[in-house]
DNA sequence: GGATCAATCTTGTCGCTGTCAAGATAAATT
DNA sequence: AATTTATCTTGACAGCGACAAGATTGATCC
């Protein structure tokens, strides 16, 4: 009994496998990844998560899905945390969640914008990545009063102000921004936020 | 003789692997990279690149090294074309080039900012990356006529432009920027140029 | 000029990987 | 209770990185 109900119908063997392929992509990053180590690590055969994500890409795409959820909740819990209900305000404090992710996953963070947009092929994936799009687009539009899909100006704030958070991100995970490595983390948050204001006219 | 010749001795073994690795890069990114591959297109043995490189991470630092030169030399060449020489204008230039260059290759630009910065271990790719950073390092030094090492005000413009235009090319080459897909390079262009003003304050 | 040596490339092997096919087990359905 | 379906296992295959051992070539040395 304890057998079978080990290794057969593990219950909730899909979630069992993004945690522990979340931890994989963590440790070894995208390249080192192996759908043979998450099987491992929950203990089941090497060949099980074939039948819930069909391939290897499968479950980095259900680890892209998860992880965009997740970003967006580090944006909107930056939001909730700021006193400041100031449109601009709340743009900066999304973008202090757009980096408090990346920093606490950068291989997730990563894989996330990894070059595969052409065809998103799952649907979830393609809608949880609108999301968090949209969620800068809301923002911008509270800013300045109109939808950036109607003022072309306004889209090119979305586009000024996301490739600013996104290329701090991108470069201080990868360790290029050298002069912050020794200051604390408010230093960083406060450059975060001036740097951002430029963006935003 | 002829047979002799083919397979013993190359001649230039080491730059044929590179071009090849190069090219294998593109077509498959750095995860589907092969070190095999690389070797079956050159028509070498399997282990023949482990002299040369030592292991797959020997390859591909010695790709970034050379991706980091032929970056530094697009930027220069956008600076070259530019005949406006003032010094932001030469500046916005650079930034042309950067996005040039990661357009051109997008999977060798994300290898070169791939989180691995730690622990250079070539001391070339540690040397070819910092080439490029002090050459955005002294655009801005132009600019504002003070050295960013002396100046923190000066290394927050470093900062702040270069994550501008890192986070518009890495958006771009992920296909996240869509309202740019259908519109002509000079638009695109155009568009970068704007931004990046609003970097430098 | 011939022998020795070092550099270069090949072949063979090992364990690990993704993917597929076939089989076993448990839950759901009828 | 029997059958179907979903879920998981086992086994196999080719491709991969890495290592060891051997083969070939060019260079060096006397």
């Amino acid at each position: 009994m304890p057998k079978s109900k080990d290794n057969y119908h593990h219950g909730d063997l899909r979630a069992a496998l993004i945690k522990a392929g979340e931890a994989v992509l963590a440790e070894t990053g995208v390249t080192g990844f192996s759908l043979r180590a998450v099987a491992k690590r929950v203990g089941v055969s090497h060949s099980a998560p074939a039948h819930h994500f069909g391939d290897a890409k499968g479950l980095l795409d259900a680890l892209a899905t998860e992880g965009f959820r997740r970003f967006l909740a580090a944006m909107e819990a930056r939001q909730a945390a700021e006193p400041d209900k100031d449109a601009r305000q709340q743009l900066l404090a999304s973008g202090l969640g757009y980096l408090d992710f990346a920093i606490s996953s950068p291989a997730l963070f990563r894989l996330m914008f990894s070059t595969d947009k052409p065809e998103p092929k799952t649907l979830e994936l393609a809608a949880a990545a609108e999301a968090s799009f949209m969620h800068l687009v809301d923002g911008v539009a509270r800013l300045r009063g109109t939808s950036p899909f109607e003022a072309p100006a306004a889209m090119n704030d979305v586009m000024a102000i996301w490739s600013m958070v996104h290329g701090f991100a991108d470069l201080y995970i990868a360790g290029r921004l050298g002069p912050l490595d020794c200051k604390p983390p408010e230093d960083r948050d406060a450059l975060l936020k001036e740097i951002l204001e430029r963006a935003m006219v």
